[in-house]
DNA sequence: ACTTGGCAAATGTGATCACACTGCACTATG
DNA sequence: CATAGTGCAGTGTGATCACATTTGCCAAGT
């Protein structure tokens, strides 16, 4: 039984076939996670349709979803184009970000174990590597990779679920943030965090991740 | 120029227009937040478009969108289904709540004025009415339209939008809990919140408002 | 030089259709 | 009587098309 000849992303072999507005919003939204679109950065419905070989169903379905995550917006007239958040905003979705996030690494902890503590740790010199480079999409991608390295460990998939959408909506602007500040050092406070863990100090490793969220978010606003 | 003769719910005469899905995806995500469907019921494209007197395409696109709010469930075939939630993902939606609402309702308190807690009352008194009647409906709607009363003067939009997603989820479950136990007494706390509110009192808003979320989910799962 | 008008291209919306797959009931068989 | 096989109705998916609206540009007028 031959596979399809033509496949833009390899299909993951576990997965069935994988829908055609499913790999369309896959695609969207990793290029929007991981700040590869600058804020207010418009799209087309045909245009999606195009880059992804699809007709124009399943690329509405694909943007239909993402803005509902607040991934993408939608302008009256039904014009797509990424988020542009005000402060008001951002500062919103980091008190959320700071509420989550301490709660899913306080679940992860009691589960933690070295081999989680070393892979994190791999992560975070990925992550210093992509600060070297001024890698903006890097940056945030392995950053993103390092904290959802450890939540996964919370098991707790609504809460995580809800917090991703939360980075979606993040991505554009703090790509945009990061590159035009072009900063220098790494996160400081994952370090703390991998400390925390490796002593199994709650408080500290709630205190560690909320500051994390906040210094890192606070950077940006200036 | 005459309007449409047919038209299931009335248009707000300020809305412009109101896109077909849209209208479609409004009248769907209010049965499902109100709880008048069921956990596990099973809908259908062409029987939403029938109902709502469009084709599937604007139904597919609102049920994408509610889909992603966690609002429905999407099977491997694509069936669509309300959510039959594990007692393990209502712990974690209502530790979201109590993470998410005491935050709101601190925001709210410093911008709360005597207006708004008349408001409140009334919609208090309407759901003790909901509770003697056996009104899961009704008793959801108004206790929904307290909390969302009180949140919306947090002029925070974007922790709210998140919330809501949070309550369409419960919608289902919450009704069918609801109604298997015939609850005879109104949530005791909402007193308490609004006791807290009058006396200005931060740390007692919250610790009503957490109160109130977990022992209103705790009370159903047993 | 700047504003205003209008026209053409581009865009989102919704309907319809063909198709493949699923689920279920009915039937034939052990 | 129970069970596996079979076929049909039902369902979601994706492509295509017509249409209304919007957008952006270019020209004409002040």
């Amino acid at each position: 039984m031959p596979e399809t000849m033509t496949r833009m992303p390899p299909n993951p072999p576990d997965a069935p076939v994988q829908a055609a507005h499913d790999r369309v919003y896959r695609g969207l939204r990793q290029q929007i996670m991981h700040g590869e679109l600058p804020p207010g950065h418009a799209l087309t419905l045909r245009g999606i349709g195009k880059a992804f070989d699809v007709s124009m169903t399943p690329a509405r379905e694909a943007v239909r979803r993402l803005s509902a995550e607040g991934a993408l917006t939608l302008s009256a007239s039904g014009r797509v184009t990424t988020p542009e958040l005000s402060n008001d905003r951002i500062e919103e979705l980091a008190q959320i970000r700071s509420l989550l996030e301490p709660e899913l690494g306080s679940r992860a902890l009691r589960r933690a174990h070295l081999a989680l503590i070393d892979r994190m740790e791999a992560i975070n010199e990925a992550n210093a590597r992509a600060v070297n480079l001024h890698d903006p999409v890097n940056y945030i991608r392995t950053n993103l990779e390092f904290h959802r390295t450890l939540y996964l460990r919370a098991q707790s998939p609504a809460i995580l679920g809800l917090l991703e959408t939360v980075w979606l909506q993040l991505g554009p602007t703090m790509s945009a943030l990061y590159t035009r500040l072009r900063r220098t050092t790494p996160p400081p406070y994952h370090r703390h965090i991998l400390e925390a863990l490796r002593a199994g100090d709650d408080a500290a490793l709630r205190l560690a991740i909320r500051t994390d969220v906040t210094q890192g978010l606070r950077h940006l606003q200036g």
